[in-house]
RNA sequence: GGCCCGUUAGCUCAACUGGUAGAGCAACAGACUCUUAAUCUGUGGGUUGAAGGUUCGAGUCCUUCACGGGUCACCA
């Protein structure tokens, strides 16, 4: 009988992957030795290459086998090997990109038999260049006709199955080089996004934005309502904390005259993780002196309106089960009639504070106090956010909790601010920027209060912050946007996790037993 | 954090009320010069996420833990 003792060790997961070795592995040492005896650079520092995979498909998919006769196209293309079928002193392969794939052939009496001998050695996932003739086959696939093939890099594991890829959720964020590797599709989300930004770039720039720079580590968090991560400076000996919103530097910036400015950048939020919540996350955020809310409405109608047409050519797009119009204008309704409309609580019953916390503490038992402008942030949530799927700004929401907004021109309690909601998510967030430095010391101190009471999301006084705003804030319209959640409803993916690269997971940790 | 679900070969998945852990792809050996989820013949591959428990017997039942997914609560 084996003892136990007798297994190795293990460490943790990282230490068992790194060094558990199946059959795979070896079989793919075996044949690095043998490629080895025969003089084989398996690492190169540089190659030649003419055309890209992308490059070969799209140049030359259309020309038919008399133009290739005519013509001889010769290329070297670099790819990672995705199939392999053998068939003796032949062999056709696909070698792909992260756009697409293209197959090649190979032959003994073509490229000579050491090097057919060595070809064989050659494994799925390993990627190299092949340089050859462009045919078609007699099935019209176009396919590069190998002269010579040189190795770039040798793949060391075997990868997942060609047919149905990779599934494993958790697998596919820990290792999204395999996840990009096996679906091309989940690249295209990440072309995407990239796109989107460079758009959104180009949209401000050309209204006479300047993009800027603040900083990621604030002495005081703040612009936002959220529980930020905490960190140390060695040298100064101070505590600073990761930003959760670049909205008061932006501010200050205004203050120093810039007039329009725009930042994309990351935020970070020491909040629990969910389908649309990843700790750090992308913000793009604006500020433009001499407009207010009503402005920023218009203007994100335009801009998302046109990232829209000039990335999916369309104005109609499918999330999930839905489809979301991005026809203007949009939709604009008030929080409160938002709240009456989609809560079916009569419009009089809002008047009723005392009877609206409760209601709204029905809904979250175990909370602390609720204030009434927090009582109906949770019925907001709970309500009105999951049905609004078209694009529509909710305006005019609690005073209480907008402390960095200018009050309601209309109603003392409101605040001059929106939010966008559309697929059921806050996509942005936007008011009139409360200038008076006054005003903002005591809504500081309100939620100086609130923080008292336990309320660790509220805001701290920030008294630098105040002090720009006594040198003077023009009239500013303000706004964020997550990005993230942006393409998330452009990409039509319905989790978060899906448009971020690497979304956060937990670590994985130290197996049982393992402690000495 | 609460609740629900999941974790079986490198990958994708099976395994009835507890009774010998299987298949496809991948791998290995062989055949094959227009294949394309190539085909054909043969072979190897598993502490069933981890640790305990119940039982004559556990992938299956129970407890704890780890990781993930969904959902609720807070935040964008």
């Amino acid at each position: 009988m084996v003892e136990k003792k007798d297994f190795p060790k293990k460490e943790n997961h990282h230490e068992i992957e790194e060094t558990k070795k199946g059959d795979q592995e070896l079989a793919r040492e075996v044949k690095i030795k043998k490629l080895a005896q025969e003089g084989i650079e398996l690492f190169p520092h540089n190659v030649k290459v003419t055309h890209s995979v992308f490059d070969v498909v799209s140049d030359f998919a259309s020309l038919s086998s008399e133009d290739f006769e005519a013509k001889k196209v010769k290329v070297i293309t670099p790819g990672r090997i995705v199939s392999i079928r053998r068939m003796g002193r032949a062999t056709f392969f696909h070698i792909a990109d992260s756009r697409t794939r293209l197959q090649a052939y190979i032959r003994e009496n073509r490229v000579g038999k050491r090097n057919y001998a060595i070809f064989s050695l050659i494994d799925i996932g390993d990627i190299i260049s092949v340089e050859g003739l462009l045919f078609k086959t007699k099935t019209g696939e176009l396919t590069i006709f190998a002269d010579s093939f040189t190795f770039l890099a040798k793949c060391l594991h075997p990868l997942p199955e060609k047919w149905h890829g990779l599934q494993d959720v958790e697998l596919r964020y820990r290792k999204r080089y395999l996840d990009l590797i096996m679906s091309p599709k989940e690249t295209e989300v990440f072309r995407l996004r990239s796109a989107l930004i460079t758009s959104i770039r180009k949209f401000f720039d050309q209204r006479g934005y300047i993009e800027v720079e603040t900083p990621m580590m604030h002495a005081i968090p703040g612009g936002a309502i959220a529980r930020p991560f905490k960190t140390f400076h060695n040298a100064l000996g101070i505590e600073l904390y990761l930003r959760i919103a670049p909205e008061l530097y932006l501010k200050e910036l205004i203050v120093g005259g810039l007039g329009k400015v725009y930042e994309i950048n990351r935020s970070f939020r020491n909040e629990g993780l969910s389908s649309e919540h990843n700790p750090e996350f992308t913000m793009l955020e604006f500020y433009e002196a001499y407009s207010d809310y009503k402005d920023m409405m218009d203007l994100t109608e335009e801009l998302i309106n046109y990232l829209s047409l000039s990335l999916l050519k369309t104005e109609e797009i499918t999330f999930g089960e839905h489809n979301i119009s991005l026809k203007r204008p949009w939709k604009r309704i008030k929080f409160k009639e938002a709240l009456a409309r989609y809560s079916g609580l009569a419009p009089s019953r809002f008047d009723d504070k005392a009877g609206i916390i409760e209601f709204a503490a029905a809904l979250v038992p175990d909370k602390t106090p609720l204030s009434y402008g927090k009582a109906m942030d949770v019925i907001f949530d709970k309500y009105v956010k999951p049905n609004l799927i078209q694009p529509t700004f909710v305006t005019n929401p609690p005073k209480e909790v907008s402390p960095l907004a200018k009050e309601s021109r209309d109603n003392p309690d409101e605040a001059e601010r929106f939010e966008l909601i559309m697929g059921g998510m806050e996509i942005a967030n936007a008011f009139s920027e409360l200038a008076d430095p006054a005003e903002q010391r005591k809504r500081f101190e309100q939620q100086a209060e609130e923080r008292k009471k336990g309320d660790e999301e509220s805001h701290m006084i920030d008294t630098d912050y105040i002090q720009a705003l006594e040198y003077g804030l023009p009239p500013t319209g303000g706004e964020g946007i997550g990005i993230d959640r942006l393409v998330m409803v452009f990409a039509n993916r319905k989790s978060i996790r899906e448009v971020i690269l690497f979304p956060l997971l937990r670590p994985k940790q130290k197996a049982e037993g393992s402690e000495e």
